[in-house]
DNA sequence: GCATAATGTCATCAATTTGATGATGTGAGC
DNA sequence: GCTCACATCATCAAATTGATGACATTATGC
């Protein structure tokens, strides 16, 4: 039986702890006992047992070092599992675990890690809420503060979050203006669900920014030295990058990533390495204006 | 015995399965069983067997739906488990599952969620060796490609990880320049661990730029009409928040959550809804050349 | 209005997994 | 060189989980 296929035939928790053993070897260099009992809770003997079964697996991954009573990473290791980045970015700056925090369970990051700690962060009660109402497609009761008009009472009728870089939006039909908009998170309280229909009219489909998709090339900026080094971090394989993106995200995605977005790459600061090669590809994006060096057409006939 | 305590005595895998249970009702509102079989691969009858129990622990929190075959959230709902806010986002907008990402694991949001797509992820060959030397407290032989000075060969000694909002670094001592160093993970290549002790002064003890914490007292924009509104935001209870953060990395953090650095307050886009009061704290960090509207002082005696 | 299909609950028993224990082996420190 | 600490491994007991069938509930078609 070839080695994935052993691993198939696994109970899913066996998995959960294999995949563990991997992890710990592959970005770690070595895994102790101690550590699989505090992940999961087992008992010792059962800790010795899945690391027995992990060396009949893949031999090659691991060996024992009798000396410091430590497996360790086998020189010719090649990872039994799949480790997607983005999760194991995650786990390193967060910790591991879903769900349950307990007193074990610690929210510590596994190696020494700096990470933008959020600033800002949602109530879960006022989250948890408008995940329900976007879940139920319901339209929710919310008191918010806004910068423009203060504080008011509104109908929304969520469907989307979005996490801008900044801080969290709930992307909304608003009954009160009549259009859809994003409400900031922290900005909402009160929030109850109401048990009715939502009109067709308030559905996302009809929020033509959410629909519009915009195909945005990026290159590295004109004014670098190397722009194969920008090329190599983008992983760009001719010479650009495509992002496809919502209308309604565009300027976030593009100010989160520091793109110089101005028609004559114009931006000197160190951290515009990306340049949109086509700013007229932002043209009818509301959200646009948050675009780094991003200027509006004075009128549609100017190029 | 309260709930809590009922909770604690139960295993480790039971207690990830109730706390899914439990995270599903706060966040969606309704969990049915094959949600619970698609999660952790368990039998119809083993999903049965842990709504019944969750309901037995806390049947003020769900209600079956016989209609719908569905559970749902109870009207007295109060979560068993604490759901960390930073995991929330994380499980929202990436999908569940440490680990395992197999076939039925999937990557996927939980909800209509739009976020940052990473645009630029390292390569998981280069990082693994690089946090196995920093875990190891090793060398570590790179070829690395640098904006300044081209592609060279070099050893470092990296002891922590950095994410600046915009991509990963490693911070590291750098044997060819003497110096300590932000490295960038994707402009590195063939990281080999090298098997001898780092001396004395590469340690990350002496790297003053990253010992020094830098305290940073950010206030509501003074442009801005309702700073109530920020506050709120950031969750201000004495009308400023205070970061303290090591001096390498204070540049990132305040680029990446656009703060004005600005003496006079000066920066006027949108984004910019924080205000450094105190711009002379990043006196001496040389990474503060990254925040916005910061200008170097020309001399120590400027106020 | 009633039969039928579909789906879920629940009790039961079998299969599997896990925990506990003691014998044994190995390396570090005195 | 002895002892201690800690790991492996075999073994058996305990707990968990999977499979099955009887029964309940609801939507659907006739």
């Amino acid at each position: 039986m070839t080695q994935p296929q052993r691993v198939e035939s696994l109970s899913h928790a066996q998995r959960e702890r294999l995949a563990y053993i991997d992890f710990r070897l592959y970005f770690f260099g070595e895994i102790g006992r101690p550590d699989l009992i505090e992940r999961f809770g087992v008992a010792p003997a059962g800790a010795t047992r899945d690391l027995a079964l992990y060396r009949e697996i893949a031999p090659q991954n691991i060996t024992f070092d009798g000396s410091h009573k430590i497996y360790r990473i086998g020189q010719a290791f090649s990872p039994l599992f799949n480790h997607a980045p983005q999760r194991v970015l995650s786990a390193l700056a967060l910790g591991f675990g879903d769900g349950v925090n307990g007193p074990n369970q610690s929210l510590q990051p596994l190696l020494p890690c700096e990470s933008p700690t959020a600033l800002s962060n949602p109530r879960m009660d006022v989250l948890a809420p408008v995940c329900r109402a976007i879940h139920a497609k319901r339209p929710v009761a919310i008191r918010y503060h806004s910068m423009s008009s203060g504080e008011s009472e509104r109908v929304i009728v969520p469907f989307a979050l979005v996490d801008t870089g900044l801080r969290w939006h709930v992307r909304a039909f608003d009954r009160k203006s009549g259009e859809f908009r994003d409400f900031v998170v922290t900005r909402i309280e009160a929030p109850t669900l109401l048990d009715e229909e939502p009109q067709a009219f308030e559905r996302p489909e009809n929020d033509i920014q959410w629909t519009r998709i915009v195909e945005l090339e990026l290159v590295p900026h004109p004014r670098l030295e190397h722009p194969e080094i920008i090329r190599m971090d983008y992983g760009m394989t001719d010479g650009s990058i495509r992002m496809r993106v919502r209308a309604a995200v565009a300027g976030y995605m593009l100010l989160r990533w520091s793109v110089d977005c101005s028609p004559d790459h114009r931006l000197k600061e160190e951290q515009y390495r990306l340049w949109l090669s086509d700013p007229l590809a932002l043209y009818g994006v509301e959200n646009a204006k948050l675009a780094p060096g991003y200027q509006a057409p004075s009128s549609p006939k100017k190029r």
